[in-house]
DNA sequence: TATGAATGAGCCTTCATTCAT
DNA sequence: CATGAATGAAGGCTCATTCAT
């Protein structure tokens, strides 16, 4: 899926059987169902949210909603393509980028922390759905994408280690760090709050950078 | 909850309602029933696991599970309860030691990780059913018991930062960085992996103490 | 409810949570179920009423049924709405009317006693499951109505009191004799059997009227 | 049971099979736990009490409780012996008696009544657990004991019908009224009430002698 | 496309009763 | 006699999903 998300938007695999007659019409609405969905697992969790629920925040009947999925776990699926494909493609040209380590960290960091930002619904389900992306098998296309970025992180620490402009003993150590950071982040990062998200990316940085002792020079 | 389970490991108040003659006995069995429920909603997810896969896993009928437990929540109610009051008790110890802040900061990191890899399945559940301590009224001593835990923390950092022993721009984004490295570790962890607990501990505080740049003296 | 009932006959408040788009059709499968669970709880009594009892009574399944009800409780509620609305409607009328005392208990009674004929099921539920109906505050509609009647009674029984036309000692004990012979009715009266109903209403009037000793004159 | 309950006040076959040691202690605790179960009953139901609650209202334990009785049902036995045998004895003599059949009729109001009101809580659940009467043959002598009360009531109505001295239409309607009346009475007559149970005795008798409508001469 | 009635498996829980101690 | 842990059948209810219209 990662790839395919990110180059056309929209796999071909996973749409319902029975084609729409307009596309975007269609399209326009399933993403709204999706969103809607975000919002609500994201709100009271996923099983507690029942079909019946998305019924009244769609505005769609039962039978209705079933034209633009495939079932409760199919919207799981279609939150995490949509949180993760766009993220994905920003962190390969991050990777890809002619910048040193600590410079990648930092634009990686900070996309990403503003992704989790303006996602946080999808974030927040996927943070804690993610025992469904670890073992089924239609979901092999999310948890490649996962994998995906998260060897991109690690590719630029180790790259960092390699070069010398970052020190660590334990890449993995550092790595599970860093993820546990920004996945903790949708539970109390507030957009309207008193830092903005690019802010605490930045702070977030100064931590992992500079650590928290003092040092002789800035 | 929070200082009577510190003081006596025990609340009496949630104990079945019928008080059993044999307290040792009885207060035995119903560990072992927490525990094996801890288990099991750490492997597959509270709402995944049914009353029977406990019946199963405890050896219990379903009528007997009833004699230890009030009902499903409960057993949840009772996870958290021995994830957090040992915990809370040594950081409340940590915490009011003579020591300086960075000091305290690795007690408490070592412990802390010590608790979470000896509770892997108990902080699993903790992490994942969340909303639930938030919004009922059942769960106000855990509640109660995570904010301690939680100002503890920012009661170190905010020390370190009034004796100059820790510098960071933002104690908010440092208290909550630290927390996501935590409570991400039961999904990376491995007590028998690669790196022991205590390792773990010390990688991390290398990362927060130190960061990830070059210093020019070590 | 109660003048919500009297008017309409229909309270809109107590159907389903997801308005249907065809009432007509709902209703009248609604009213199928209220009276095929009133027959078994009055056959068998509400708690020796499975739902599955219903299910097989109604021909619906399991699922299908709670199209129609909230719950096995709420199927009690149907029941004495059903019962009590039009024989308070009935009961109004007569109260209202312009007859002398004697003549409007007349009329009250053989509307009364033909209601619990026809409503034989839903009288004997009535009677049985009082205590719900003294508690629950989903009840209080009923419980109004109940008492909109009772007190229509002791209307009657006061204006022939202050008239004249009827001489009793204790209102009170009247009409609660009165209360019980109809309520005991269901027990007893046998729409097909040696006396019609109507009939019974008269045979009861002759007693309450003119007692048991012989008169001087008829 | 009818007989033998009036005379030895304790049918043998329903006894527990395990003998016990002393029997009067025995007895005692018994009759406790019978009238606690009337009392629980009548408050809230047969099917509303719980063995737990039972068990809570003796100070006895599940399984103590259970030398005492055969089972939840057969203490609703008990109930019914309990109320009916005294009655059922009263009654016989009061017919037997050599008295008109008004004065029969008053005697036996008066008693019936006394006894209603001295055993509210035998009565209430009576009334509302009727339907067991009916159909399980252990009941037998309750259904027995019932009926000759019923008899002994219809025969004197009859009596006063053959004699002259009491006048109606329908000896049934007249003889179903009654029990309507006086059945009805737990749900009102309060013993420490405005009237003591001998005036609504009396109250009631006025009715159903003499009627509503004024007479020529009192 | 859209509807909403209907499905039916599965869930959590209760409770009268038994029995080893 | 007494205990209370354990039983296990049965109960009411939810909910994702289907399908005739």
């Amino acid at each position: 899926m990662a790839s395919s998300a990110v180059d056309s938007g929209r796999p071909a695999e996973s749409g319902h059987p029975r084609r729409p007659r307009s596309r975007a019409k269609y399209e326009q609405r399933r993403r709204e169902v999706v969103n809607a969905s975000a919002r609500l697992f994201a709100e009271r969790g996923y099983h507690n949210t029942s079909i019946d629920d998305l019924v009244e925040a769609t505005g769609l009947q039962r039978g209705g909603l079933y034209h633009y999925i495939d079932g409760k776990q199919h919207l799981l699926l279609l939150t995490h393509e949509e949180l993760i494909a766009p993220l994905l493609a920003r962190a390969e040209a991050i990777a890809a980028a002619d910048l040193p380590a600590e410079a990648k960290l930092r634009e990686l960091l900070r996309a990403w922390v503003a992704h989790v930002a303006s996602h946080r619904d999808h974030m927040v389900v996927f943070n804690e759905e993610r025992r469904l992306i670890e073992s089924d098998p239609a979901w092999h296309d999310v948890r490649d994408a996962r994998e995906r970025f998260q060897s991109l992180l690690e590719g630029v620490l180790r790259e960092g280690d390699r070069t010398g402009r970052l020190v660590m003993e334990d890449i993995g150590v550092v790595q599970m760090s860093i993820l546990g950071i920004v996945n903790h982040m949708p539970q109390w990062l507030d957009p309207e709050g008193r830092l903005a998200p690019a802010q605490v990316a930045d702070r977030c940085l100064d931590l992992l950078l500079r650590g928290l002792l003092p040092r002789r020079r800035g």
